[in-house]
DNA sequence: AAGGTTAGACAACTTGGTTGACTACTTTGG
DNA sequence: CCAAAGTAGTCAACCAAGTTGTCTAACCTT
């Protein structure tokens, strides 16, 4: 059998591939998934640029890089930080929002796919397992998301 | 809970980032995922730099450029083609084999430090499961296994 | 008020890939 | 059997997405 990483990497892989090609097809800008991260993570908080590097594991600057460009195409916009005059908030547009709606769907989409070609409960031990995992290894401070290769 | 896609980079990062600790600990030149893979390819088929190129999923000349590497540091090494004069076939040394058993042996710690952690049972699922999954999408012939962010 | 820290911007560089072009050899089809 | 098309490998130019290093302005001690 396959070591676990190499699973795991196809299978991520595979995931990914097929979401990028549906957006593609409905002619959706296909962004990176970078991107998509930065979304989930402005749904949950307000923060910096500096605050979205960290949550990716890239520097302050990749993170300001990936920002321009959202900013750039309209998916977020930049506003002042109410007490600090040198930081702005990320915060997202409805474009923004809606792309993430979107994309929420579709992976909803191939996730029950996967559910029907596996196994809903093979499914679900899957999930578990692999957050009690990340849970052993870390605790409860997850690290960045950070390129894989 | 987390998306599928998100759980499977994690859980990637956080085996591979266990792993180049350790080789690193032992002092060993801690290579990169795709030499990894290429070891792992080589010890099953005899293959050129085009195959490589494919099992890994990217062009053959960023093969070459890693089978070059490999070469200089003296894992592989090229020798003739016996009926294609154009080609080159590629081989472990025995420095190479050497790597690659420590390696593995490496990654079953890895392998059975997750188990203890989640349960052996819950191991197996994840990876029966996975690699159903990846049946299903792709049939029979996988596809290489290219970056992943 | 002084000294250390932090957010963000700018620039130069690195890495690991890409595309394109070319040579030498191989395979195929009339 | 040979001409045309295809393929292995190399070289070179380029590109994308990160990095490090430096700077300014603002912030936070004390």
């Amino acid at each position: 059998m396959e070591p676990v990483p190499m699973l795991l990497a196809m299978t991520y892989r595979a995931l990914g591939d097929q979401f990028h090609d549906r957006l593609g097809q409905i002619g959706l800008e296909p962004l990176r998934p970078a991107h998509g991260y930065v979304f989930r993570f402005l749904k949950e908080k307000r923060a910096t640029t500096v605050d979205i590097g960290q949550h990716l594991g890239v520097t302050k600057q990749a993170a300001a890089k990936i920002v321009t460009e959202l900013d750039d195409w309209g998916y977020v916009l930049r506003e002042p930080h109410p007490t600090d005059k040198r930081a702005q908030y990320v915060t997202l547009t409805t474009k923004g929002r809606d792309y993430l709606k979107f994309a929420d769907n579709l992976w909803a989409d191939l996730e029950s796919e996967m559910a029907e070609a596996i196994g809903a409960d093979t499914l679900a031990t899957i999930k578990s397992g692999l957050a009690a995992y990340l849970r052993h290894v870390h605790g409860e401070d997850q690290p960045g998301l950070r390129p894989v290769w």
